[in-house]
DNA sequence: AATTATTTGCAAATATGTCGCAATTTGTGC
DNA sequence: GCACAAATTGCGACATATTTGCAAATAATT
């Protein structure tokens, strides 16, 4: 496996895009708190980075595929893609607020497939959102 | 069946709400239209709505369950609620914009219950989205 | 290290969503 | 249909979120 910050790179370069400063900032955080909302990641980004360039960076990701959004609750949020983690989905505690990732399924990703095919739609992505109570918060 | 309007009216009223004129006038327009972003929602109310209004209705719409909302794309949609229509999940063209709704699948549905019930989630409620090319774009 | 194209930070412009309040509309009972 | 009380609207003012132009800073290349 290659090393992230080299594939984000790489994948940069492909594209005739530089990895600069900024940019390796909001890869890295996202990488260790997993999916954020805008202002969390700006937040999180510290007084450093610039909304707009964080901003700027997540539109340029998501062209790239580096990034996507997730409807999570009421807000979107944005956690690095398929490439750089396992492809997963979400369930969502109403109550709490907590995100849970869940493994990968072949039965519900070949269905999804199956869909798409019926109807010649040709499917590059989809996303799942379970909302609901965790296990946790129905413990009363 | 009953009729759609005489549903949202006893929905409102159940919940000593009245039907007024702005809260016909948006549910007949998500039932036109389909899933609309906020800004296609209080442009096609047309000039005799106030932004404020249309707001106000799809937030009390959404906590009586009458709307939902979508993550398709880059931004939210509202529609109508699987009180009004059957339960559905959308594949959305990322050449064209176009929605797609597609059919109900139970093979679909109990597996997302399944992988709730192994993790002791209690699901309400979910959403799927699928993205990529629709037949007619892809016919080049 | 110098050159050049890209990218950033800042400040200002838009876009989106919320709120208080007086004026209007709705449901209800004559 | 008319009068009344309660609920709701439209408006303007805020608040927040996102985008943009542009001069200054940074990155890739030689
Ligand atoms: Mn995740
Ligand atoms: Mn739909
Ligand atoms: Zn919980
Ligand atoms: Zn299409």
């Amino acid at each position: 496996m290659i090393e992230p910050l080299e594939q984000l790179r790489s994948t940069l370069q492909d594209h005739g895009q530089s990895l600069t400063r900024p940019r390796k900032k909001v890869f890295t955080t996202l990488q260790a708190k997993g999916p954020l909302t805008m202002a969390e990641l700006i937040q999180a980004s510290g007084t450093s980075l610039d909304r707009a360039s964080v901003y700027r960076t997540i539109k340029l990701y998501e062209q790239l595929g580096i990034v996507q959004r997730l409807q999570i609750g009421w807000k979107y949020r944005v956690e690095l893609s398929n490439s750089f983690q396992h492809h997963h989905h979400h369930m969502y505690c109403t109550q709490c607020g907590n995100v849970i990732a869940m493994p990968e399924d072949t039965v519900l990703e070949e269905r999804l497939q199956a869909l798409a095919a019926n109807i010649s739609f040709s499917a590059q992505d989809h996303q799942i959102e379970i909302r609901g109570i965790c296990a946790n918060c129905s413990r009363t």
